[in-house]
DNA sequence: TTGTATGCGTTATCAA
DNA sequence: TTGATAACGCATACAA
């Protein structure tokens, strides 16, 4: 008669209290409310409250097809700029009533495979991904079945995804106008390795383009540089610095963390910001207005790029199947004090 | 005959491509291979690689009770402090299999709430949770089910989960004793509300017993800023320099957050750590060198705090019935420019 | 070493 | 407005 171990209430249990079908009481819990009697709906209501019910999405996922799940692969949880992407993702997703899978990857493309096969068995509804760059034929996969897949920031060629970032090329070209306006001379692009990571490539790109048009550098002021060994940043700084004496020179970092690591460098190098050298980064970190005089940079709108691509995700789940968009949301130029008018 | 949407495969897809039973493929999928002859276990084998088989976790939840799924619910996911100890525990619940749900509240205890219900209809099979101390009634519920939780850095007073945290009251010794060595006469402690939130109660605790004991300064040293309202934050800071003109003072931020907010405050008036004041603070956020002539920290192992959250959960998992133990991870005392010899 | 039968908690189909 | 029944994909007890 009384159970001793306090078994988890079902749908079940509901029905019997309220004594009503179990089908009476999924109606309820669906929100199906108008096709239920007054008195019923009260009875199941009590009944629910007083067994502390919770339906099982698991259950319910298996038999509905939708597991309320939506996975989000990013390729670095460290870096500020993701964790504000992350931020408005789960919001929008929570605001949905869906509930958000986070995986990391530290930018390994196999931990990415593996995490693509377990948001997979998890039966995710939709996924978000802010790729490697590295496993383009396994997301091939994900878009011949039913899962809605939406990329944020990085882009895939030739593949039919929706994307959501920013116009990588019209900020770079917004930063060195800007500082060629300032009067600067020689401005180098230091930038991660960009293989396969499409904003990398295209912010190098655009820099290549725009200095090589104007004549005004040597194309070799772009550098390259692994950070995941730390000696190999400063070699190459104390290079372009050298190669540049006695001119007005910049640098652009081509994310934050590559911002925050050539801060770090100039530090130790004992330059100062902007008297040696100016600077301008991307992203908008916390500490930016507090370095030096203050860094300017360009401030991408990282909260809405993750309520926007969790939109899109949702909105893709309403069986629509409109062509594949790539949203560009637009960027803000922050002059601080690290680039004055020379 | 042949299928014109493509299904996804299911253990009897695999079953009937192999010629054996589901049982003999649910063997397969357990890892019991021993029990299996050479040739099954390879007409198996190609059969998944052929249909491009994954089992869903969800119907196995159903049957076998275990979900595979953590939750994990952080009061703020933009504080770098809690991006860290959510990568922790990411890589150690992936190394176990284990897929992590991660929730972000805001330090508001409604979403908490709805979060933990939304985190049980999944079926969750454990909890890290970094807890806003206002929902110990909702939190002493899941102490009766098998779900097995651990709170993070935030302690619960009356309850019996296992908590990871830092020796806050030691770390806060640890830094006054520093300041007072170092000749600094008036020390004021800025930390955001504390009611309900352990850590910060014991910090701040702490700092008011030494400094009573010591009869060194005024227990109005202490400065209590909710952080939401921004012009909260420099009348006080403005009315501590005051009271202590002349004097050589030392700010503490009770965390990196604050840290923040002050460096901020102070670069807006115009003062010069250490020159007008000394500044100390909790975590060690990626700009602490950077600002000025580099933030004396206390360093939390962050990383270490989420492993080691983990582990616990999957411990309890184990059908451990240990008592509740209380991990206390050491602190670190990285000094910088900001607290030079006065 | 392998297979049969049953049930996990829910939703969907059909009937009343 | 309500209910009986089957099915979702898998794991397990038991049998062979």
């Amino acid at each position: 008669m009384t159970q001793l171990t306090t078994r988890r209430a079902t749908i079940g249990d509901v029905a019997a209290l309220a004594g009503v079908s179990k089908t009476t009481v999924s109606r309820y819990l669906a929100g199906n409310v108008d096709a239920l009697a007054k008195e019923t709906y009260h009875k199941i209501k009590v009944a629910i409250e007083t067994l502390g019910y919770h339906p099982s999405r698991m259950a319910s996922a298996l038999k509905s097809g939708r597991s309320y799940l939506i996975g989000m692969i990013i390729a670095d949880i460290t870096n500020p700029y993701s964790t504000a992407i992350l931020r408005g993702a789960e919001d929008e997703c929570n605001r949905c009533g869906y509930s958000l899978m986070v995986c990391n990857t530290d930018n390994d493309p196999e931990k990415e495979r593996q995490y693509i096969f377990t948001l997979q068995s998890h039966r995710i509804d939709g996924l978000i991904i802010n790729t490697t760059g590295r496993n383009n034929d396994f997301l091939r996969q994900l878009n011949a079945e039913d899962t809605a897949v939406v990329l944020v920031d990085r882009e895939i060629p030739d593949l039919s995804f929706d994307l959501v970032s920013v116009d990588n090329q019209g900020a770079v070209e917004e930063m060195v106008l800007f500082l060629l306006c300032r009067g600067y001379e020689r401005i180098a692009y230091f930038t991660e390795p960009v293989e396969g990571v499409s904003t990398r490539t295209d912010r190098l790109y655009k820099f290549k383009s725009m200095l090589n048009q104007r004549k005004h550098a040597s194309a070799a002021d772009t550098y390259e540089v692994d950070l995941s060994k730390s000696t190999n940043l400063l070699p190459r700084l104390e290079q372009f610095l050298e190669s540049a004496k006695g001119q007005h020179r910049a640098i652009i970092a081509g994310n934050s963390v590559m911002l925050l690591q050539i801060s770090l460098a100039l530090h130790t190098l004992g330059l100062q910001v902007p008297q040696d050298v100016a600077l301008l980064g991307f992203d908008n970190p916390d500490w930016a207005p507090l370095v030096g005089p203050g860094i300017t940079v360009i401030a991408q709108p990282t909260y809405e790029i993750g309520v926007t691509a969790m939109q899109r995700v949702l909105y893709r789940l309403q069986e629509n199947q409109e062509e594949t968009r790539h949203i560009r949301l637009p960027v803000e130029l922050i002059v601080r004090g690290s680039t004055p008018k020379v």
